[in-house]
DNA sequence: TCAGATTTCTTTAGGTTTCAAGTAATTGGC
DNA sequence: GCCAATTACTTGAAACCTAAAGAAATCTGA
């Protein structure tokens, strides 16, 4: 049985930043854990923590300012990258949802007169999806106060911290791609 | 008719590392942009981009190995560390998300076993939720594999990038906060 | 004491999201 | 040409989520 547990340098690693947990059992003899992983979660919880928070800040006001949910302004700002339109698919890559989801979205879109759709002449499968005149108009209005919300936000930030925040991103996002590319095969 | 965009020192900051754009206009007179916040809002979708791509990966693993669904996970691992229990509100609070949300998820973990609900004796209109003895056991059997696949989700990055990213978002969620508390009052 | 405000939770309506199964069109081998 | 595999999208069921309205209990301050 557990009796008691302290923290020690980890002889793997032996630079003072990494450590691990001791435990010491019930004939007090020190058994060390194979690894202690939990610097890797807090950084994960407090990534966690600040999209939600942003997120639910951006939501508040997208409904508040302009009576929009935020998957369509997602949505749409994709389109506007692209004018020439996307394939259903192509906005399910990029969103990161799935194929069902964007289905329903771009069906609302369409009825409420923000995107066109129509299906590709050289395959029937495929649908391509635009923003229209109207939905343009619209979600640049949006956009442009969304950029003034996000530039607040973040605005205890210095110019030093966001490169330094972009650098470390990119290197957070590579490594989780790696990791779920390894898994999926 | 805009004709070119040039990058100048911002006189506002005068720190080198702050920029924004020029505009020549069609009489070839440099009209700068109020401001730019492209910077800000690059970072924002980088970072909107890790936790979506991170939590899809721990979404389809938990499903996959355990079959249980994120929020779920996540209601439990809020009272895996409060033995005692939480109220419906301080899990709420904990979670970010809405009443009415942590009433149905609620519902459905104390239907599968996972949690114990009582009213609170001092005030009627409070619930006490905890985990099971079961629902424990389960949640510690996840929670075990779910730092590991966190620790490989991060593992390219040194534990300096760790430590700096910790920071960062700190300062981050502390200027969300405070941007957030402004717009509310 | 007691009426109004507040807190806690539930309910409702509408939208978002996933997964899985299904349909239709195309592609690739043979 | 033809059939199997693949691709693009849709549908359906269940869960998740929010905002807003409502019900019940408690608190507050005359």
């Amino acid at each position: 049985m557990i009796r008691e547990a302290a923290l020690c340098s980890d002889h793997r690693t032996p630079k003072p930043d990494k450590i691990c947990i001791m435990i010491l059992d019930s004939e007090t003899k020190a058994v060390e854990l194979p690894e202690h992983h939990g610097d890797e979660l807090r950084l994960w919880l407090r990534l966690l923590t600040c999209t939600t928070l942003i997120e639910g800040e951006v939501r508040s006001r997208l409904r508040e300012r302009f009576d929009v949910t935020l998957p369509r302004f997602d949505l749409m700002a994709q389109l506007d990258k692209v004018p020439e339109g996307m394939t259903l698919s192509d906005v399910s890559k990029r969103m990161m949802v799935s194929n069902g989801n964007v289905t329903g979205l771009v069906e609302r879109l369409v009825e409420s007169g923000h995107l066109d759709r129509r299906t590709s002449d050289a395959d029937r499968r495929v649908q391509v999806i635009r923003l229209t005149k109207a939905g343009r108009a619209e979600f640049r209005k949006m956009a442009a106060e969304h950029e003034l919300w996000i530039a607040d936000v973040f605005g205890d930030l210095t110019p030093k911290d966001v490169r330094e925040l972009m650098r470390l991103l990119a290197k957070t996002k590579a490594s989780a791609q790696k990791s779920a590319k390894a898994r999926t095969g």
